[in-house]
DNA sequence: GGCCTGTTTTGATGGATGTCTATGCAGTCT
DNA sequence: AGACTGCATAGACATCCATCAAAACAGGCC
């Protein structure tokens, strides 16, 4: 992030997902299904907490689902999703480089700002 | 993000932040930012790269300094934007737990299926 | 088969969002 | 002072989004 600009479409793709966690009931529910055991819940499980119709739980897992954030997969009467942390991961390392801006990269971390020129 | 379901303040709170970053326009302003020599860079630098006219580049700059994530001030002539390191760690940290999730995970039971689904 | 539970899809609606043009405000320079 | 540049704001408009009620779909059970 701090050695290149972002390119037009990697924020794209990035944008997309940050849109799928830009919302406070699919943040609850990342959270949820995260920290269920095993890692991973049942619908059924992820109704409850929440003041807002199932229906809608239905429609912000598919969001999450859609941007590559959690898995799904139906098991006999329930279905079951967990995170991606793949994709979790990839979120994070973005920011982290943007948190240690050029400049202030002490020795050893690499990322010698110079010539941001690219 | 694993430990506890994430209360509806603190997720409304961190929905705000990655909503300023789900627009492809605003993470690439972002990382311009970073990306500039000191860590900063005035509008002017900022306008350039973009196909949004002028007010919009201002509006998304307002979008992430009222989410937080950049402070800004005027040096006579100049606007200068800066990233502040602080809220994208936090936000790095969330998913970074999120990404590595229950610790516990029971051998086989949890072994996330990847690509499972879908 | 028929019903019942769990989940997704559809259609509709009010509100938020990104973008533009036009205008206003703040400093600088002659 | 006046004019000019850099940036922000105001208003307008089209689009997107979260939400719900209703209906459809899937699987298990009688």
């Amino acid at each position: 992030m701090v050695r290149e600009p972002l390119g037009e479409e990697a924020a794209a793709e990035l944008a997309r997902m940050f849109k799928a966690l830009s919302d406070p009931v699919r943040l609850r529910l990342l959270s949820l299904i995260a920290s269920y055991e095993g890692g991973e819940a049942c619908v059924c499980d992820l109704t409850g907490p929440f003041d807002v119709s199932q229906p809608t739980i239905s429609h912000h897992l598919k969001v999450l689902r859609e941007a590559g954030l959690v898995g799904s997969e139906r098991r006999g009467t329930w279905v079951y999703y967990w995170v991606l942390p793949a994709a979790l991961a990839k979120l994070s390392a973005l920011l982290q480089a943007g948190a240690v801006p050029a400049g202030a990269v002490p020795a050893g971390a690499g990322a010698v700002p110079a010539e941001a020129g690219a």
